[in-house]
DNA sequence: ATGAAAGCGCTAACAA
DNA sequence: TTGTTAGCGCTTTCAT
């Protein structure tokens, strides 16, 4: 055994203070004086073992300050116990946080599940979208993967899909997937009811006594900004209120949220404003202060997000915000189901946000 | 050799598109007619192989689309390729997104070094504070760390220190750890000069005729916030200009920022506010609101970190900005040399900020 | 320039 | 209940 020479060697350099190889499961075993698959079943399957063993077992491995290797149990079990999640540059100039208040929150949850979040990039944007998902999916470095840009068209899902990869969506699957495979193939997701969301905005400032609701939202092409502008609808056309005139679909920027609020004040004179996002809301805050008005005072305006900027801009901005925690956590319930022997079937969740009320309305 | 029958049926099973273990090393060597070990070569060390052969198992790779498992490279070398980071829960009601903008640059700059970022959570700050790194040191999940919470009497880099665990951190080493072991035991780091950074805002100020401009910060006990506020005296007196009564030293807080703004400018009338935190100087642009001041106009306002918050909010908040970029770039850089045979000294890297200047000054 | 042998540390089968 | 054997897929000697 010249493991064992290893051994002592290794256990003296311990006492030194040097750095060394980390114990394995040959010196705890040897340490507690049972055999190497006894410890591995301490381990894994403390059930197997006598109460008297296993208390044995226990305190060498404390005394050692064991840990399994992970790359030798990853390449024993096939499984690397890393959720892969794909990370864009973050977005300077607008308001939007969401992904990374998620990735806090997936972080934490993963964490209970006993995995971790591998962080990787796009190679830009510019290339393929699948790149980086192929390579870690080929050198089985992850388990499976969180996808959180379903709001393009993304490619994403229907490749992973097409490769069996395991995978989740935050967000509902919009269009061809459903179809695919005659409704069958369906990808787990999680998505929040965006257009609840905004109906609850809405009703809110209905509530509040008003009546010209304006609606700032994305271009048509955004399958996303047309489910939130149909909560808007929804709650206007229920108390009989009229909405021609009063939307304006733009790009997601501060400067479009300005425009299109000034041109809507001028031209339809709403005493309210929903928009479907906060960057779009900060846009009409700016025009607000272009003309010396007051939000919360002479025209109320919400957002959606809850983005740290609807937190902290005076006078507060009233906002719609979509519980990522719980997302996380359904997320990770997908997951483990897909992971799971055999994999449980896909499943689809759809949240229900809320409103956090401000100044602003 | 039983690889080989497994082999067959793998690659039928590939035609077929069933969900198929990932080919091996093996496979791409017998479609080559070459040993395992030239495939190895080929792909590590491809100037040992004969051109041809190069092409031949090149060629054999791409066709099955092989990629080496991570795992079993990873037990072999002793390496995994992987960064870890801890994430703290998002802090919610301020302006503070600096290390989400850090771990996006992180993220990307790692990938150009062939490096992955792990993400891991503390088990909530109530119990050990190295929680999380112990685990995943012991179990040889990750190459390195990187620490960007030195803000607090941060113990984790003495702690990894102190395991000989390869790490650098964002943050430079402000009190004991210097003198550890006589100087010599220092850790590599990257920082920005927030004194710097204050100065560069003072001076801009200044520049603009005012003359007095008063200091929110934080609390004695930060040596952050006491390295800021000095870089706000140093560019008041150089100029000759008095700063007593113009400063306070509160919690990183809107509603801190607020009370302070408030009182100072009751106390002191300043004409101008610099801050230690975005955070802080919402807090002042509450105050002008309550006051029906217009911040740019009646009072200037510079805040530190260049938040989203500070780029959206009406007027434009001027902040000064950590270069994180290239923070990201000079992590990574001293974590090849870490990480490098043999491994490299130590080093510290101190980085300059810049001055967003936007509407509020 | 290429191949053969060994083994990284672990766990799934099976044997005792 | 515990131990033995084998091998996950790769790379590092060392031969050839």
């Amino acid at each position: 055994m010249p493991r064992n020479d290893e051994h002592a060697i290794g256990r003296v350099q311990t006492r030194a203070t040097v750095p060394t190889t980390p114990p394995t499961l040959a010196d705890v075993a040897e340490r507690a004086g049972v055999s190497r698959q006894t410890v591995s079943n301490a381990i894994n399957n403390p059930d197997l073992l006598r109460p008297d063993t296993l208390t044995r077992v226990q305190e060498s491995i404390d005394a050692l300050g064991y840990s399994p290797n992970r790359a030798a149990r990853n390449l024993r079990t096939r499984a690397s116990h890393l959720i892969g999640m794909r990370i864009g540059p973050a977005q300077e100039g607008t308001a939007n946080a969401t992904m990374d208040r998620f990735v806090h929150s997936l972080v934490e949850t993963s964490r209970e599940a006993g995995y971790h979040v591998l962080l990787f990039a796009g190679t830009g944007s510019a290339t393929d979208p699948v790149a980086g998902y192929d390579d870690l999916l080929r050198s089985t470095a992850v388990d499976a993967f969180v996808v959180t840009d379903t709001y393009l068209g993304n490619p994403q899902a229907a490749w992973l899909q097409e490769r069996r990869a395991p995978f989740v969506a935050f967000g509902r699957p919009w269009d061809s997937l459903q179809s695919a495979d005659g409704g069958q193939a369906r990808h787990s997701w999680v998505d929040v009811d965006g257009a609840a969301g905004t109906e609850l905005a809405t009703r809110h400032l209905l509530d509040k006594g008003h009546h010209r609701i304006a609606w700032i939202g994305w271009r048509k092409d955004s399958r996303i900004g047309e489910d939130r502008r149909s909560g808007w609808t929804r709650a206007m056309h229920e108390r009989g209120l009229p909405t021609t005139g009063l939307a304006s679909r733009v790009e997601d920027t501060i400067a479009s949220g300005r425009e299109a609020s000034a041109h809507l004040l001028d031209s339809a004179e709403p005493s309210a404003f929903v928009c479907a996002s906060d960057t779009l809301a900060m846009g009409v805050l700016h025009t607000l202060r272009d003309r010396r008005m007051r939000a919360g005072e002479h025209v109320a305006v919400i957002g959606f997000d809850d983005s740290q900027v609807a937190q902290v801009v005076p006078p507060g901005l009233t906002s719609v915000r979509q519980p990522l925690e719980q997302v996380a956590v359904e997320v990770v319930t997908a997951l483990e189901g897909l992971l799971a022997h055999p994999p449980a079937a896909a499943t689809g969740v759809m949240l229900t946000p809320t409103l956090a009320v401000r100044g602003s309305s």
